[in-house]
DNA sequence: TCCACATATGAATTATTATTCATGTGAAAT
DNA sequence: ATTTCACATGAATAATAATTCATATGTGGA
């Protein structure tokens, strides 16, 4: 059944599925953060931002560099807030009162 | 931890990261269709689609409009146009040898 | 070297989603 | 009015993903 983009868009928007991570990239959209400062900012356990950072990192949706024994890491402003935007964009042009579009709401 | 556009994005997100969805998505970007014409299309169940679209119905992904006993079901190109752009992009930017980027292969 | 900080990983458990199969509903044709 | 086509829905099961907790690794400082 996969055609084209299918295998791809699979595994980005998977990745994309989990409020963790959509929630961690809104942080590093403002700026990069350590996996502390995440943990904090979240108020997720480093373990669990951790994990969930791992296959952002994957998907190159993030990259990291060494500062010290931190981590810091950086969100591909390039992709992720073309993303962003396009959700926005719908959420207001075909969403405008939420509804259906928003889980558990109907 | 919800913040912004987190729950919206999760909702959506989760919506597309299903093959079926995808799938049907990309069909539909070449023409609008039936039901059983996507049924035949992507070698499923009736019912799989129409379980699958209902959500893509929610969140106005799709829309659709009845034609006799059919029910004929077009994308909203505008959205799913600009998401599968951002991700061909990034896919070729960004993932040029497929590498982690894709499912199982690491 | 030893300790502490920062992060990563593994494995088990739990939670969420997908798929299937049976059946329901509505609309047009006979 | 009854049959058939086209689609939708419900509920159970199966598949997949998320979270937690324990522990490992790696890096710099005392």
């Amino acid at each position: 059944m996969k055609k084209g983009l299918t295998p791809i868009c699979h595994r980005f928007f998977t990745n994309l599925s989990n409020p963790t991570r959509l929630a961690t990239l809104e942080q590093l959209m403002n700026k990069p953060m350590s996996v502390n400062e995440l943990a904090e900012a979240l108020g997720q356990e480093q373990s669990m931002i951790s994990h969930n950072l791992k296959p952002l990192l994957q998907c190159n949706f993030i990259s990291s560099e060494k500062e010290g024994k931190k981590r810091i890491y950086s969100v591909n402003h390039e992709t992720i807030g073309a993303l962003f935007k396009t959700v926005e964009n719908h959420a207001q042009k075909f969403c405008p009162t939420g509804g259906k579009c928003l889980k558990g709401e109907n």
